[in-house]
DNA sequence: CTTTTGGCGCTTC
DNA sequence: GGAAGCGCCAAAA
């Protein structure tokens, strides 16, 4: 059972491109709901290639809860062949993080 | 830099 | 209907 939420989460998910990327709270705030909320439409993501939930990490640079340490280093990995590489902390390294996806289109929605 | 605290929208029980 | 728990976040200490 996919929700209205859910879609307007993975509606949003899609827009980032590849070697982009953006955090919950940055999503939560163009749907004008909450990052928890985001973080729970994302984690039942069944569209898993085509709404790229491994582009959206925490606001601190890091990853998140989502998987177990292992599974988190193939997102790191995904992550780094669209260009976007992590440091030993699992954080995005301080010169990539200008590439936060910031325009989203908000007419899609709504 | 770290930890705590309070709040948030949505899903699940 | 109510209550608890999340792939979180920002501010304060």
């Amino acid at each position: 059972m996919v929700s209205d939420f859910q879609n307007s989460v993975y509606s949003v998910c899609k827009q980032i491109p590849p070697g982009r990327f953006s955090t919950y709270g940055r999503i939560a705030q163009v749907l004008n709901t909450s990052p928890r909320a985001v973080g729970g439409a994302l984690k039942r993501n069944p569209y898993a290639p085509q709404v790229p939930c491994h582009r959206v990490i925490s606001s601190n640079f890091s990853l998140g809860g989502f998987y177990g340490e292992m599974e988190s280093a193939k997102k790191i990995e995904m992550l780094r062949s669209e260009g976007i590489e992590f440091d030993k902390e699992f954080r995005v390294e301080k010169k990539y993080r200008d590439l936060i996806f910031e325009e989203f289109k908000e007419s899609n929605n709504q």
